[in-house]
Formats: C-alpha cells, structure tokens, sequence
DNA sequence: GAGACCCATACCTCCAGGGTATGGAGAGGC
DNA sequence: GCCTCTCCATACCCTGGAGGTATGGGTCTC
C-alpha cells in the first residue's frame, strides 16, 4: 500500500465521484478505477458503493479514509520536521560544560537563550571535566561545548573565543589578606593552594601555576579537590586557597572571601565543536555564542540576571514546555 | 514521497548500511542509493553520514526515521482497520427502536450483548417511531432497527422476527377490575382506551383494535399520548386504560397497575435491515439477534438480569471505554 | 428514444524503479 | 607498500506498472 493509493481513495472520497477525482488528481478516469479496485482487492471488501450519480462510502471506506487522512498528514508532517531538522531548528543538541564554566553567566545565559530562540532542539546539558568532553567529541557523543583548552588541545576541532574572566583569589575569611580589597599573587606565596587535578583541566591549572612563577614563586599544591565546588569548601576549612574564575564567587560559603587579584591572568572559556557530520543546531548555538560574545556583558539583560540571581535558592524559573526536556548528565 | 521510500530509509537506518539493506529490502543496493538520494533531494539535507563502515544518521535523518516508522505503522494499521471494518468488527451501526421495543429485555440485551462482543463498532442508538425509522431506513441513515411492522410495511427491507410478548392492560389501581389476577378484553368495553397516534405505530395500533373486535366491541379510543411512557402517566390520572406490551409494565407509576389479559394477543417485535449496501456489522448484529431469538428468554442472563434492574435507578451501569461512545438520539 | 452522465473494460504507451557492471576510496592484512 | 576487501556511487539497460485513449454498458432525464 503506498501514500498515492490513500491520496487516490480520499478523493473520490472528497469528490464522490471517480470523474470528478481524477479531474483533481490530474489522472484519466479508468486510471483511477483500476487504482481503487487495487486498493478494495487488497483491503477484501469494496470502498466506495457505486451508485448512478457518483458514489458513497461503505462502512470500511469511512474507517480507511479517516485513517488515510491522518497518514496522509503525518507522512508531510515527516517530511517537513526532516527539513526543520536540517536547518537545526529541530532535534537534538548536546551541550557539554566543564564545572568551572557552568558558574559563567555568559554561558548559562547562551543556553537559555538558544533554548527560547529554538523551542522545538531539545537540549541535553552534559557537564564533565575537560578531559571527557574531548573524549566525548572524539566518538560523537556531544556536539558543542563550553571549556577551557590548553594549547593544541583542540585543533581538530571548531572553536571560537566566547568569553574571557579574571581568575580571583579564594581564601579562608580568617586569613591574613582577607581584609585588603584587591590582593597580589606574590603575597600568596606561602600559602597552600587547592586545586583539582591537572589532567581533568589543564588550561586553568597550567594558567594559575605559571601566573604565580611570573609573580616570582612555585605555588605549593594540595590537589585534593575532585570537583571544582569541592574546592571552595576546601578553602573553608583553611587548609589552603584557590585561584578560580571570577564567576566561582557566586558559591558564597561561610568562611570563604573571594578578593580581586592585582594583576589577574584572565581565563578564556572556548565554545568547540565538532567540525565533520556537524549538526545544523551547533552552527546556530556557535553563532549565537558569537553575536552575544561580540556585545559587552552590560548589554546581555539575561546574564546580568543570572548574576543578581545566583545566589539565591532557584536561579532559574524554567517552565519547559511539555514534551520537550532539557536533561543534565554528571560523572 | 511515497512510503517506499520511508522502507528504505527505516531499512539503511536500522541496517546502518546500503549494502545489508538492500539485501534485506530484496533489491540491489545501486538502486536503494539512488532512491535514497532522491529523499535526500527531497528533504534538502543528507539523511545519512556515509563512513567506511556503513553509515549513521544525521541528525533530519533521526528525526525523519523516527517518525516514518509512525507513518508506516499507521499506514498498515489503516489497512488493518479497514478489513475490520469489513468484517463487521470496527465501524459505525446506528441501531433504532422504537419506544415500545426499547422497554423489552430481549432487545436492550442484545444491544448490550452486541456491544460486548464487537467493543470496537460504534453503536449509535436511535429512538423513534416506526414512521421515523422506515423514512430513516430509505434515506440511509439507518441500519438495523426494533420496530413492529404492519403488514407488508417492511417488504422492500430485510426482517426477520426477534421477540413476541403478550399484551397486558394498564389500568388505574382504582379501577374496579385492578383486585383482579387477570382480565378479559371484553370487561373493557365500556372503558375509555389511551393509545398513541395510529401513524406512529400501526401495527400495534391495528392489533389492539381488532382484538377488542374480536372480543365484541370496539373501543372507545382518546388518542392523546405522544409517547409511549406518557401513556402509562395518562393511565395513572384515571381517565382510561391502555393494552401496552408486556416489558412496559417495567414502567411502574403510581397509581397505575398492569394486569394479564385472558388469551391476550401476542406483539411481535421484529427486526428490520437494510439490504443493498449492508454494513457487515448488522448482520453480524442480525445474526446475534436470531441466535438470541432461538433461545427461550431464561436461558438469557442479560435479559433476566434486565428485568431485574429495570426499575431501579442506573439500570444500566454503563462502563463505556473512552474514546467510543454509543450516541442516543430522540426526537 | 436520444442524450447525458458515470463507471468499467480493453488495449496501448512510457517512465520510474530495479538490475548488472563497474569505479573509487579508505581500511586492513601480508 | 601493495593487494584485497568493503562499501557506496555512477553508468547504462530493462521491465512492470501507472497512466492514457477508446469504447461499452447501465441508468436517469428530457
């Protein structure tokens, strides 16, 4: 049974009358008759009851059309949501952040944005350390992500510049520099830093240590941190401090200060994205992130709301349509 | 775009090869390509990414297979409907009665017994004299009907004799023969008789009069009722009786009491269809109907249990599934 | 009874879907 | 490094079936 048959039935359905029909379906009348007696031969019972003036619809006929109709429907529907998903403005998009980039607001506020701009792309979130996203990259299981690479770490695939942070220092609030409004690195010398473990973000981790060589000394280094959050409760207890990118302040917790650094290397978070069957939703997500990185961050209402409102309890009033949900992985 | 071609893509995908599709497909793997292509021209996007081993899909690919296989599932299951339909099993039967009939366990049975046996044709149940259902019947707006046929009224239909019940007399509990067990006609003579228009219902009209013929008069008729059960309302004020079939005494009013009559006459119901473009489920109505006819009214516990229930409140606790209905319609 | 209308049958035409042969490109084995 | 295998694409040919024309049969209308 093919959609043509089921076109032929539902207009002589329409028309009542096999004449009229094949006039609307641009066919000669006994083309038409041999199609719908195909049609009643493979079904077993007769459609249509012909009469003298045109014809009716038996008991079968009425339950196919009704049906035919609706195949009729969903087979354009098909076609259509085919061609909607090649322009990227129906599917799926899997966007992957390192824990460090999913405090930036620039990056919350481009998913939500890409969310509201494209309805119909569902959004899968997949937040893991730098390492992982690449492997993910690497088998086709993520399509754009928000990280920070170390040099060479992603020349085989797209990226493109999406926001820059200075790195702050976090430290005990009972420490000795916690009353200065802007600290240098140099005075940390001493201190014991916190940091999570290279291979799972190189970048940020090689850009601390060489900014405190610069300042003139080998940081001492607790790497205990599994998890960029862990690290600010590490800083709590005063066992040590942090270097992190300014948008970790808003994780205020007790005991913690976060103070400017004088001098602050800045981080660069980078969108990547996979270069060869690349799905049209990551090309509109990748200029998305361009337009809004190309405007200061005073002008990006949604970031700067993300900011007042990261404090508090729900950061985010998503009413998420039915149907369509947007799902978080976490290793 | 035909659903040939949603097989083939279904086929690749599921394969993730030409090759093994089409080997699946029965057809060579060049012309599964360049069918393929052609839903590629079609869509507007590649629907697969061709790699060296086999291939995957894009991301309209995804989108359209996922609902091509909903396309050709229903594609088939239309078909399937359809001979359903044909057979009788799915589909539309608009059951009339007439109000006389619809009191009568034998035919409220096997309407229900219909139901329970083919939940998946729609029953729609019309209410209307037998004047109404005859013009019902040559309009083709009918398909099976309860009526009492006068002589030689339904000839052009099919029938066949369903049920036969005596008639009773509804008299006043005031009346002098209301302490009687059972009544003769000719104790009746001098009562005023209360029946329902003649056009409406011949045949019950023209055996009520001739048997009080036979029995040496002729009744002295207020032909004031429009309805059958406002003839037992009219009974219950105390300006005459009424000879009404034996399943009307269900109706019990106050001040209305039914009595046997002595070699009281016998109101056949039959059952009538159409002929010429017969749905099947009336026949399969028709043939449930005569093997119910074929059994004596004991051995039926739809009916037994019918009369049971009849005066109660919800006599009939209808658990209908959603999405099918049975309509009623009156006039 | 002639004409109109409508669907069915008979027979012919032609193109699209399918087949065979072959090419090209990358992966893997020796 | 070359051969081979695998897999998809291209080129070209063939055939079945969809579609066309001519015509017939039945019924209603005028």
């Amino acid at each position: 049974m093919e959609l043509r048959l089921f076109r032929y039935c539902v207009a002589v359905a329409e028309e009542a009358s096999f004449t009229r029909a094949a006039a609307r379906l641009r066919i000669a009348q006994p083309a038409l008759s041999r199609q719908i007696k195909a049609v009643e031969n493979e079904i077993g019972f007769a459609l249509f009851q012909r009469g003298l003036r045109g014809v009716t619809l038996t008991e079968p006929g009425r339950v196919l059309i009704a049906s035919a109709r609706t195949v009729l429907a969903e087979a354009e529907a098909a076609v259509q949501k085919a061609r909607r998903a090649g322009r990227g403005e129906l599917g799926l998009l899997r966007i992957g952040f390192t824990a460090s980039a999913s405090f930036n607001p620039f990056v919350t506020g481009a998913i939500r944005d890409f969310r509201t701009t494209y309805p119909d792309v569902e959004v899968e979130l997949i937040e893991e350390a730098t390492s992982f996203l690449l492997e993910r990259f690497a088998t086709g299981r993520l399509d754009v992500a928000f990280l920070r690479p170390a040099p060479g770490e992603v020349d085989h695939l797209l990226s493109q510049r999406a926001v820059a942070e200075p790195l702050v220092v976090a430290m005990p609030s009972g420490h000795k520099q916690a009353g200065r409004k802007s600290v240098s690195l140099a005075s940390l010398a001493d201190d014991a830093f916190i940091l999570y473990p290279r291979p799972n973000g190189r970048a940020l981790f090689d850009s601390i240590v060489s900014a405190c060589q610069a300042a003139g000394f080998s940081p001492k280094i607790l790497q205990v941190a599994p998890q960029l959050t862990s690290v600010v409760n590490l800083v709590a207890t005063g066992i040590g401090v942090s270097i992190v990118p300014r948008s970790m302040a808003q994780v205020s917790t007790d005991g913690v200060v976060y103070r400017p650094l004088i001098h602050a290397p800045q981080a660069e978070i980078t969108l990547v994205r996979r270069n060869q069957p690349e799905p049209r939703s990551a090309v509109l997500f990748a200029e998305l992130v361009r337009s809004r990185a190309s405007r200061p961050a005073e002008m990006l209402p949604d970031a700067a709301d993300d900011r007042r409102t990261a404090s508090r309890k729900a950061p985010r009033p998503s009413r998420r349509k039915p149907g369509k949900s947007t799902r978080t992985r976490r290793r």
